[in-house]
DNA sequence: AAGCATAAAACGAACGCTCGCTCTATTTTA
DNA sequence: TAAAATAGAGCGAGCGTTCGTTTTATGCTT
């Protein structure tokens, strides 16, 4: 699948996600016409993701938000109710979308070999297109609530599962080599995270996003498959 | 080689980081004993490292470091003279002792595949040895002053040129397929990266630092080879 | 060995400032 | 013209940092 294909089909735009948002937390969120709340929330959010990415989330005051965002620190506090809940909103909603997106694709494909590329192509995909989303709720989890993150390491382990059916399929059915689950499902989302971590770095080398899934599948098969087949 | 070989011949301890620590920047320690300055420089940067790494550095306040210690803030500011210059050091001394043990281990191996190894094994073993400090370079760089991200840089890829080098050369004696080695010295940094990220689920799973370096090499025995030789 | 003088180290209240957050007045919208 | 949205001064708490003081260690004299 080439990216853009994937882009067309994702079915979800950046005004979907804040609409959703807003409807979701209409209750923390003083705000009455959707119109100016999925406006103000897209400027809020991505201002968020822009600052904290850049100095981190706890290092971000309200008013470094309020001026990025243009908009004063009453009008901010019509949207989010409290800091802490704006970094809630973030982690929910990114986790909400991410989620919903990777289960979508990988349904309804047999073949072990075609499954791992379309996990590996939706997850760098969706990384590439949500980038500074993916990128914070990496880095910001440690500042979450302690609560929280166990649905951190769900979260982690979910899309390692979803590596390590694959790699079992493929080693029952005998199309690939019968590695280490674990390990091989491990190493592969590292290689996944690594593109979103390191963006500037591929950037510079003019590493595109197909480029890069199609040298892990690469490696992949190498090391899954049997050596004649 | 085995990890605690390396442990056995690594050369320096957790006091002689902290000696070298007092004496590179005397000038702005305020402490005239050796004695006195390595136990609670070691106490402060251990702290540090401990509690950063829980909540983040610009989370972490000068109060939290202080009980942490035991040290009151009056004597904190006799061993930092600034929260900022805490950051500073802590970079400075990781950096260093980072990339002196690096360059040590892999010089004098002639055969690429043997590099490979012994790079990939020093990567692992001294990143499970100082964990807690390439924890905090990774998670922190971006707290540090932008100036200094180019530092950061340099290092970064200054790794990932050592195993450029290795591939390169492994790949103009034959002994290695001619692969991407931009890509593939990028992947492998991000593999060795993982073990001290993602400390917790390596733990869990029970997996050691010699099955991780065994397994990595497997991975990339099997991309790297030759068919048949 | 004890007493004493001085240097070294530790203490912690206090300072100025910025933080997250609130509240009332004002402007914009329909 | 009433409701919705925004503005921004102001609040107390907590931040990094300083500094006058107290405690501890060291070396010298008797």
């Amino acid at each position: 699948m080439k990216f853009k294909t994937f882009k067309g089909q994702i079915g979800f735009s950046k005004e979907d996600i804040y609409r959703e948002l807003f409807k979701e937390n209409q209750a923390r969120i003083r705000i009455k016409k959707e119109k100016t709340a999925i406006k103000n929330l897209a400027r809020i959010f991505d201002a968020t993701l822009s600052i904290s990415n850049d100095k981190g989330f706890s290092a971000m005051s309200l008013r470094d938000l309020s001026s990025e965002t243009g908009l004063s620190m009453g009008a901010l506090y019509s949207y989010i109710s409290s800091k802490d809940d704006l970094l809630e909103m973030l982690f929910q909603q990114g986790r909400i979308v991410v989620f919903r997106a990777l289960v979508k694709q990988i349904s309804g494909i047999d073949s072990p070999r075609d499954r791992l590329r379309m996990a590996i192509q939706t997850h760098l995909y969706l990384s590439e297109i949500m980038q500074p989303w993916f990128y914070f709720l990496y880095m910001e989890t440690k500042n979450f609530r302690k609560e929280e993150h166990k649905k951190a390491i769900e979260s982690e382990l979910f899309t390692e599962n979803i590596f390590q059916e694959i790699i079992e399929q493929g080693i029952s059915t005998g199309q690939f080599r019968p590695v280490d689950v674990a390990l091989t499902s491990a190493i592969i989302k590292a290689m996944l995270q690594d593109w979103y971590l390191k963006r500037w770095k591929y950037e510079r080398r003019t590493v595109s996003v197909e480029d890069y899934a199609g040298f892990l599948m690469e490696v992949l098969g190498s090391y899954l498959h049997l050596e004649n087949t």
